[in-house]
DNA sequence: GTCTATATGTCGATAGAC
DNA sequence: GTCTATCGACATATAGAC
């Protein structure tokens, strides 16, 4: 086993950070943003680690830049709902509430996307980080008011919701799914549609 | 300055160990499981760093003990609001959802509890820790659904709304409560009776 | 019961070659 | 654009005194 490093391909700096951006998601949502190492980040994109940060300047920044992606593709998201250009809803409904919980759902396809969001989220108290967290999750709560027209109190609600969602993909609930009835209960109440996908990600 | 360190006075182990526990909720809570160092926890303690490894053997068992010592609490205060022993709800209300809500949003009096609480749901991918996460999270909703007598969707509506407490604590929402109305509309919106309190905890 | 001193390991970041 | 080598800071845990 030649564990010999390989220079990884030259590419161009876009794709090589949009590479290093899905692999770093990934890693943040793990171990979370202190957790996480560069080194981790960088075996995950093939690359070594001396280049995160040279592409990034601090593992700070690198954690911002996934924040802000993250966010980029919850508000791209749900925009296209807007528009009318989502996806439809699996059990075929079209009021705006059931195609906006859809398309956060989805996002999960992206793995690391939520995680990484929920990481940002509960590092408040962080001087920098905490800034942006609290500018991205009340971004969301505007175009939720202003553009998707919900009151106060759906707001609430919808965030509600995907806190939870966020929760119960961040404590890995369906590593339960087969052993305990309560957790089968939960996550077929929570996400029915989500179920099957959710298991499917065996092993993070 | 004499910062020179004078022996903490002698204590029964009990007491001593309690007082840790709530000091290392408040650092893991602030700075969540990896950011925090003992060294921190000591510090908040008063004592020294290797008295808290010598006490509880490693990080992880003390941050396994501050988890479980956060869902004693939560359950302790459960069981008090079922058996008619609770505080009473801020508005009047006397139907159990409310008083459970209550009872949940007052463990925000004790700084670190909950917030600990949100650190562990998200080490899930954590080997021990997310197994004990899950644990724990699943005796709520036993307790929920079987002692309380909540519906499948009353429980998970329940914890949806207690993890978006969470989230708005942990991302410190309230920092921007005079600066941002959308901040203020939502703290309003979600914790009508403990926005005041929340504010009264300027600094972490 | 509690401390000081320190070994050991790890991580982020820099220097510099190709 | 990407790598190897390495420095310096910090954190957990151990050893052992009082």
């Amino acid at each position: 086993m030649s564990s010999v490093k390989v220079p990884a391909t030259r590419m161009k700096a876009d794709e090589r950070r949009e590479l290093v951006l899905e692999a770093a998601s990934r890693v943040f949502g793990e171990r979370g943003y202190v957790g996480a190492t560069t080194d981790a980040v960088a075996r995950a994109a093939g690359v070594s680690q001396p280049y995160i940060v040279r592409m990034f300047g601090t593992k700070e920044s690198l954690f911002l830049a996934v924040l802000h992606r993250a966010l980029d593709r919850l508000m791209t998201a749900f925009r296209a709902v807007l528009a009318g250009h989502g996806p439809a809803h699996p059990s075929g409904a079209t009021d705006i509430h059931s195609l906006l919980g859809a398309a956060y759902a989805d996002l999960l396809a992206d793995r690391g996307i939520l995680l990484s969001l929920m990481q940002g989220f509960i590092l408040g108290s962080d001087p920098v980080i905490g800034v942006h967290a609290r500018a991205g999750f009340l971004a969301v709560y505007r175009l939720l008011r202003e553009d998707a027209g919900f009151s106060p109190e759906e707001a609430r609600d919808f965030f509600a919701a995907g806190m939870l969602l966020n929760t119960l993909v961040g404590i890995r609930m369906s590593a339960d799914y087969d052993t305990d009835p309560a957790a089968r209960e939960f996550l077929e109440t929570a996400l029915p549609t989500k179920v099957g996908f959710l298991l499917s990600l065996e092993g993070d």
